[in-house]
DNA sequence: CGGGAAGCGTACGGTACAGTATGGTAATTG
DNA sequence: CAATTACCATACTGTACCGTACGCTTCCCG
């Protein structure tokens, strides 16, 4: 039987093995996604993930969960805003994606993102992500006074922003990015 | 001694060779970026490969070539309109790549762009590439009468926003995604 | 204390790939 | 026509990986 308390366990679980594969997702996208190479970075071997995963793709199916999981968290979290304070909290979001501050989890985002291009079950939970996310900005540009079509519209505006500026090589373009960036927040969430 | 006039060639030369990686990374993304995929591709052995090429390094270079030339050219062309026409310019190249019209350019983009993400080189075009687009737009920006600061943060908005949204799952959002998406484009290039 | 199960290491077969070596063929050139 | 060259196929080595089989250890439970 299982142990009711896994408590201080000194043994790999589940949990572990996810946690890794989405730093190693971050680090090397989906070419990092080895069952060998995963184990060296645990430093263990094969032998312990084919115990708790049935192949790769069951470690991927997981991996997708785990961070669909820690999304709808971040979005819900995101979303309570306290009373007249919904325009600052978008502010806020635009923040977090846009700043060095989130590195790693741009790098996930990304890399789940080009994985979606080619795996259905990718796309389906990116899919649900996305949703989940224009649906709470939406909310929020509603709040702040803007029309529903508005709202949807400067919601998708938002998001597809801060991904796609994170795609982007602009670091010579000029020194003043900053200030453009502040230009750009404030044009997406206000009028102009 | 080499031939003046290749002519009709039926052979391979590294132009197809090029050309049939570009495809691939179309498809499958770095992954699909085989020598003998790519062979099997186009009909041949890696033999051939390996008389064109030193190894992959030198075609993944050439491939990052042959794309930035191929970007600076569309960049060029759609750079160049007639005065007064700037605004619908700027429309333009929002709709080329926010359409499924453009579907095999837009794979090529974020193939690249993840590339760009572990690869120096790659990084390298990809700035090239990034500061001569921001740099076109910012002129037709400058050209409809904005201030210079704000031409440059609307070329970048501009970009992140084509790019992003070409990374969104958006499909089960709303129907009328359609009238978001103009909304957004004349948001960018006007002012509200 | 004996036995079973959890958890992991090791060894193996099979596949896919990079790169090299070398051979074959058709066209070109002297 | 003989020799060279461009171009490609084939065969080979070495590596990296997936998945399986099996063995070893540690712990728990009766």
């Amino acid at each position: 039987m299982k142990s009711d308390k896994p408590a201080t366990r000194e043994q790999l679980g589940r949990t572990e093995w996810i946690a890794g594969a989405i730093e190693t997702l971050a680090d090397e996208g989906m070419a990092g996604m080895r069952v060998e190479a995963l184990a060296k970075r645990l430093g263990v071997t094969k032998g312990s993930f084919y115990w708790h995963f049935k192949d790769r793709q069951d470690l991927f199916t997981a991996v997708l969960h785990t961070w669909k999981e820690g999304r709808i968290r971040d979005i819900d979290k995101q979303s309570s805003a306290s009373e007249g304070q919904q325009g600052n909290q978008l502010m806020l979001i635009i923040d977090v994606y846009s700043t060095n501050r989130n590195r790693k989890g741009i790098s996930i985002e990304l890399a789940v993102r080009d994985w979606a291009r080619r795996d259905a079950q990718a796309h389906a939970v990116v899919e649900e992500v996305d949703t989940y996310r224009l649906e709470c900005t939406r909310k929020l540009f509603v709040a702040c006074g803007f029309t529903d079509q508005e709202a949807k519209s400067r919601s998708l505006l938002l998001y597809a922003y801060v991904f796609g500026q994170s795609l982007m090589a602009y670091d010579r373009y000029d020194p003043k990015i900053i200030d453009f960036k502040r230009w750009i927040a404030e044009h997406i969430v206000s009028s102009r």
